[in-house]
DNA sequence: CCACAGGCCCCGACG
DNA sequence: GGGCCTGTGG
């Protein structure tokens, strides 16, 4: 049916037949892992005979696993969905749904998002009676998170911990974990670090799991954390059928706790493993791989690694200099409209940035002209207010226990619940012992005033009304019981604001994800439904079939490929961030950044820069990025937007072109950076064009009469 | 005791 | 540009 040997070249099919003991591919871009590891499943299923169930297949995004669950299924006309392919936070959650019993997770457990886990440690913080302000919720959240990536319980952290500031977060852990557990929730990072202790403390569970899967395929290694290796580990302890991919150069989530180590250290853990080079590029034209290739080279820590390309030079990568942020955008757009009447297909475009806030202008342009685009991640679907309020009234109504839940809903819509009303409730369950909805559903008289305690009750009566049917009910049905019941969309359409629409509308969409969910799983329960909803992220509900302009970060578009690729805001500052110049390390995560964007492109690569960015309200001159200057100038089509002769801004003849620009941007009031003085607030403008003086009040500096020269 | 407006501050990528 | 906190008015 298959013949693997001449959809794979040599190498490829060696990894794929390598079905004895550990394998890794080691390998650059495009160079055919993803690809080889798809067949591979194929293969051990088709020419070997294992059942499906009997593999894990780990992936970056549920995207993927959605894809090569059906390339698969594509190659060898079967049925896979019994098969474990998946990320490792899918795959963990289903281990801890069926077995977590064994350490005291309850079976009806929910998952905390990182937004829920903040809102919880804020609340330990003011428990605690500790400030919050100094201590930063946030940044707490990302230590315990960092802590548990790294599979250090509470205790041993106390015991280890030096400073006072070490010992208040030991504390904080360990009474955040125990407000999950009387939750029955567990966070992102709980959902491999509890499967790893329980394979730990009980031997005979690992044991099971460990026979079931026969053989483990992992994509994207480079980018796994220490508890995930530890997983992987642990279900490798009887047998070493374990196969990663992965390129060192690719690594790009080290502050989600990835690890190069874990990919360098490989034959460490698995001695005797066979190492397998991919170094044929299939996917980008010469010019394009050489030009990432020159700039990957800039790194000191990494293993160099041949790649080359049979396809033709193509075109030379395009290096563009616009003045500013808006003209990059158009100048973008309309390169976007030349590629599109080439025959360029939208859906094979795409534009990547470092930071979401980058995505504005370059919607408004599209929007403009009529080119439908869409923007993958940003905000994402399922963080937006309105779609967390609903599940979190979803999640109320299946498991009472969640007191973060509650404190989000129970005064939304405003019912005339505030935070003295809510603080009385917390602290009677707390010394009571119960959770929060125990307190208000308990029928005893509240100890607050009757217009709070009459609100309660109307609030506690709606919850129960939700809850009848809660065991039958469909998720999109029970949505819109929800959403008619509270009240929730009537308050919006009341506001009647453009932002109140688009929450309308997401909420549409919200019963249309629902009701997908239920065509698509054989069992669609509310709970579920809840557990596929939290591990969904942007990248997953992208459709790549639509035919529009893609729009995303560049950690979005790890693993994708496109025609044409935009990549813009090449700035200090924006891409390297700020941060990541002083630090050697952060900045060589930064190039491979670059290099993963580069790499996505096929035929045609762009890379923009700006003179001028607006960001929080003012003009800013970044300064361009030291990326730029590591491409190899020789091999580039420069293209430069700013006016021949002039130094950007500063010139006049630039500044004659765009005095419409001009007067907006310096008017009195707005801040403005220098990149001397700092920054400074405009305090009068006087004259148009070259003449245009303008006095700016710097606070270190005093006042300065500049012409127009930022 | 609650809601809302306005001022403040800060600002990265995400399962 | 926006989320969060504070102060004020209801
Ligand atoms: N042996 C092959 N013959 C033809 N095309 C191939 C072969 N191997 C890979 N390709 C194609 O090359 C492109 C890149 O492959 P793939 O996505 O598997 O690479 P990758 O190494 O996973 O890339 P990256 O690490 O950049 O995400 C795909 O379009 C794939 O179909």
């Amino acid at each position: 049916m298959i013949d693997f040997a001449s959809e794979l070249n040599e190498q490829q099919f060696e990894g794929v037949r390598a079905i004895d003991g550990p394998v890794l591919v080691l390998a650059g871009a495009g160079s055919g892992k993803t690809r080889m590891l798809t067949y591979k499943l194929a293969y051990l299923v088709y020419e070997v005979g294992v059942p499906p169930y009997s593999i894990l297949a780990v992936t970056f995004t549920n995207k993927a696993a959605r894809e090569m669950r059906q390339r698969v299924e594509q190659l060898l006309e079967v049925n896979l969905s019994n098969a474990w392919v998946g990320t490792f936070h899918s795959m963990c959650g289903k281990i801890l749904r069926k077995s977590g019993e064994a350490i005291g997770i309850p079976r009806d457990f929910v998952i905390y998002d990182a937004d829920d886990s903040v809102q919880l440690v804020k609340e330990v913080i003011s428990d605690f009676g500790l400030d919050p302000r100094s201590l930063e919720p946030k940044k707490i959240a990302h230590a315990i998170s960092a802590l548990k990536r790294k599979l250090i319980s509470p205790d041993e952290f106390l015991e280890r911990a030096k400073t006072p500031a070490e010992r208040t977060i030991a504390k904080i852990y360990a009474r955040y974990d125990e407000l999950l557990r009387k939750a029955k929730a567990v966070d992102f990072d709980d959902m491999i670090s509890l499967v790893v202790r329980m394979f730990r403390t009980r031997s005979e569970i690992r044991q099971r799991y460990s026979e079931e899967f026969q053989y483990i395929l992992v994509d994207e290694f480079q980018d796994t954390n220490e508890s995930q290796f530890a997983f992987l580990r642990e279900l490798t302890r009887t047998h070493q059928n374990i196969t990663v991919v992965g390129d060192d150069d690719q690594s790009i989530y080290s502050w989600r706790g990835a690890q190069l180590r874990n990919i360098l250290d490989f034959p460490k853990y698995y001695p005797g493993c066979k190492i397998i080079r991919l170094e044929k590029n299939y996917r980008s034209t010469a010019h394009i791989l050489e030009t990432a290739s020159v700039v990957i080279a800039h790194n000191r820590m990494r293993h160099a690694k041949r790649l080359y390309t049979t396809a033709p030079a193509g075109e030379r990568v395009k290096l563009v200099r616009a003045p500013d942020d808006y003209a990059e955008a158009r100048y973008v757009v309309q390169r976007i409209v030349d590629l599109m009447d080439e025959g360029i297909p939208a859906g094979e475009i795409a534009v990547l940035y470092r930071i979401n806030a980058l995505s504005r202008l370059f919607e408004q342009e599209l929007r403009q002209r009529g080119i439908p685009y869409v923007v993958v991640g940003g905000v994402g679907f399922y963080e937006r207010a309105e779609i967390k309020d609903i599940l979190a009234y979803i999640r109320l109504l299946v498991n009472p226990a969640d007191d973060v839940s509650l404190r989000r809903i129970i005064n939304t819509p405003r019912r005339g619940i505030g935070a003295t009303t809510v603080q009385a409730i917390a602290e009677l369950a707390e010394s009571a012992g119960v959770s929060m909805y125990e307190v208000i559903s308990s029928g005893e008289p509240l100890p607050i005033r009757p217009k709070q305690r009459k609100s309660i009750e109307a609030f506690v009566e709606l919850i129960e009304d939700l809850k009848t049917d809660i065991d039958s009910v469909l998720p999109s049905v029970l949505i819109q019981e929800i959403v008619e019941r509270t009240g929730y969309v009537r308050q919006l359409m009341e506001e009647d604001s453009i932002q109140a629409r688009a929450r309308i509308e997401n909420i549409g969409q919200l019963v249309a994800a629902a009701q997908e969910f239920e065509s698509q799983s054989d069992e669609p329960t509310i709970l579920n439904f809840l557990g596929s909803v939290t591990l969904m992220t942007d990248v997953d509900r992208w459709k790549k079939g639509e035919d529009v302009v893609n729009l995303m970060t560049i950690h979005a578009a790890k693993g994708l490929e496109f025609e044409a690729v935009f990549v813009v805001g090449l700035e200090l500052g924006v891409f390297p961030l700020t941060r990541a110049l002083q630090d050697d390390e952060q900045l060589e995560e930064e190039r491979r950044l670059f290099y993963v964007a580069l790499t996505r492109a096929k035929r045609f690569a762009t890379v923009t820069y700006t003179i001028q960015r607006s960001r929080f309200g003012s003009v800013e001159e970044l300064g361009r990025s030291p990326f730029i200057d590591e491409l190899p100038q020789d091999k580039l089509d420069v293209v430069d937007l700013v006016p021949e002769g002039s130094i950007v801004f500063r010139s006049v003849e630039y500044a004659r072109s765009r005095e419409e620009v001009y007067d907006s941007r310096y008017s009195p009031g707005i801040v403005v950076w220098h990149p001397f003085f700092g920054k400074g607030v405009v305090m009068e403008v006087r004259g148009a064009g070259e003449r245009t003086i303008v006095t700016v009040d710097f606070p270190n500096f005093g006042r300065k009469k500049l012409v127009a020269k930022f």
